[in-house]
RNA sequence: GUGAAAGUAGCUCAGUCGGUUAGAGCACCAGAUUGUGGAUCUGGGGGUCGCGGGUUCGAAUCCCGUCUUUCACCCCA
């Protein structure tokens, strides 16, 4: 009985492994030469730690199980809960500030589209107990530091960046009350995705009035933070938001990085998790979804169970990146082929058992070598160690029997030169095994 | 969860009006080639035509259901 694949999963042949390590190993690299440290959790956890931040709707989404003893579990489809966790469970004996980075697998049971599966990878950066606003910079700048590394420019991607606390700012001071700010953000977070009469006639009907709508709609299509005043009444919790904001876009040009950054009003993020700066990162043609979001959010420690301690995150998926990556053309031109350092070959079967000694030899030395099954002809020997693309091939022939010599190959250049065994052996640099 | 389209070899696809033993290219394996690879030529293996049911003398082809994939919604932690 053929059995298939689960809905919405990959499976990982070498060339597509590869693509994956190549991933996960750039996100490492950039996160420890940002200053984070890595660390993880369980796959499973109690499904209740996903329901305290979100309501039936992710809990729906959720793939969850119970074990024999009865607990109900849920496959982790984010990792910050775990994160507050652990993080809580040794927050007096953690030295601050807490930055730490992990790449979880995880799983959502969504429907499957374009950029969206039901198991992905998931770079995760959070730096904790930093209640500067430089944090939420150094974690943009770690977030362009990678994109910028595998060779994406300004003109590929846009990292757009708002505050939860502006909004909101502007929200009351226009006159909506606290009660009904969750309801407006998952409202005006759909902003850019619906036509623009149908997002000023939902506005209308949320807030009732036409001059609060028209004012919430001129500060949502504010281009600069400098225009802000122009569209809005401003006040002192305004002025702070603003000045806040203006103190990350400087950070980030002090940086370096002020090509790739943007402010959007309208990058508001779902749910009611944000407290502060929030941002997203778009590819320039906006085809795709968002190739990362996060931003602060302050309450995320106190939420389970911990100290009123501040946080600010970010999140980056692999399934939209490798999507834009391909589309660059950057996946293919930065991908190492598999590669072999040596193909042991020999050019009469009275050296087989020799091949293997040296083939030993090699891998005892940290490098890769492998030979042939088969006893197939020299012709057939080389053939396998093209189609693995091995850099040299080693012949074993009459010259090893005479004067304990082996014939190197060179596979690009096709060059080959006898060297002495022994003087083979020694002249090896020594590699990490 | 809603809607639409698609599913034939490992991959990309052809397959006439419903008619004999379902094809091609690429990939794979082998030979040409027992001291020199990538190329070329020749040959070979590989199919429950997604699955189940129906119509029919006869179904890859028509109908229904189902699964999967893709796209658009919902949602996006």
């Amino acid at each position: 009985m053929k059995i298939p694949p689960v809905k919405g999963t990959r499976d990982f042949y070498p060339p597509e492994m590869a693509v994956r390590n190549w991933m996960i190993d750039g996100w490492k690299k950039v996160s420890v030469r940002n200053g984070f440290e890595e660390y993880d959790g369980p796959i499973f956890e109690y499904l209740k730690m996903f329901q305290i931040k979100s309501g039936d709707e992710i809990v729906e989404q959720l793939f969850s199980l119970q074990d024999r003893g009865g607990r109900d579990l849920a496959i982790r489809p984010e990792i910050t809960p775990t994160l507050a966790r652990m993080v809580n469970q040794q927050i007096n004996s953690l030295p601050r500030p807490i930055k730490w980075f992990s790449v979880p697998r995880l799983c959502r049971a969504e429907r499957p589209q374009k950029g969206r599966l039901r198991e992905f990878f998931q770079w995760n950066i959070d730096i904790i107990g930093v209640d500067s606003s430089v944090a939420d910079a150094e974690l943009i700048f770690t977030t362009i530091d990678y994109l910028r590394m595998v060779g994406l420019t300004p003109k590929d991607i846009q990292i757009r960046i708002s505050s939860r606390k502006l909004l909101a700012a502007v929200l009351l001071s226009v006159g909506i009350s606290e009660d009904d700010l969750d309801v407006l953000y998952a409202l005006l977070d759909k902003k850019t995705k619906l036509p623009a009469e149908t997002f000023e006639q939902m506005l209308l009907e949320k807030v009732g009035e036409q001059a609060k709508a028209d004012e919430i709609s001129s500060f949502m299509a504010v281009a600069s933070i400098d225009e802000i005043g122009q569209a809005v009444t401003m006040d002192s919790d305004i002025e702070r938001a603003v000045v806040e904001l203006e103190t990350v876009f400087a950070s980030l040009a002090v940086m370096g990085v002020a090509e790739y950054c943007v402010f959007d009003p309208s990058i508001v993020r779902g749910l009611a998790y944000y407290t502060g700066i929030v941002f997203e990162v778009h590819g320039a043609t906006g085809e795709l979804r968002a190739i990362a979001g996060g931003g602060r959010y302050d309450n995320l420690l106190r939420d389970f169970g911990g100290p009123a301690i501040s946080a600010t995150g970010m999140g980056m998926g692999d399934c939209v990146l490798e999507l834009l990556l391909r589309e660059k053309g950057l996946l293919d031109s930065q991908l190492g082929k598999r590669r072999l350092d040596y193909f042991v070959t020999f050019a009469d079967k009275l050296f087989g058992g020799t091949m293997y000694e040296v083939a030993a030899e090699l891998r005892s030395r940290g490098y890769s070598a492998n030979f042939s099954y088969k006893l197939g002809g020299l012709s057939k020997q080389l053939k396998e160690a093209s189609a693995q693309n091995a850099a040299k091939c080693i012949i074993i022939g009459q010259e090893f029997a005479e004067s304990n010599q082996l014939a190197i190959k060179d596979m690009t250049t096709g060059e080959q030169e006898l060297v002495d065994y022994g003087a083979f052996l020694s002249g090896l640099e020594p590699r990490d095994t």
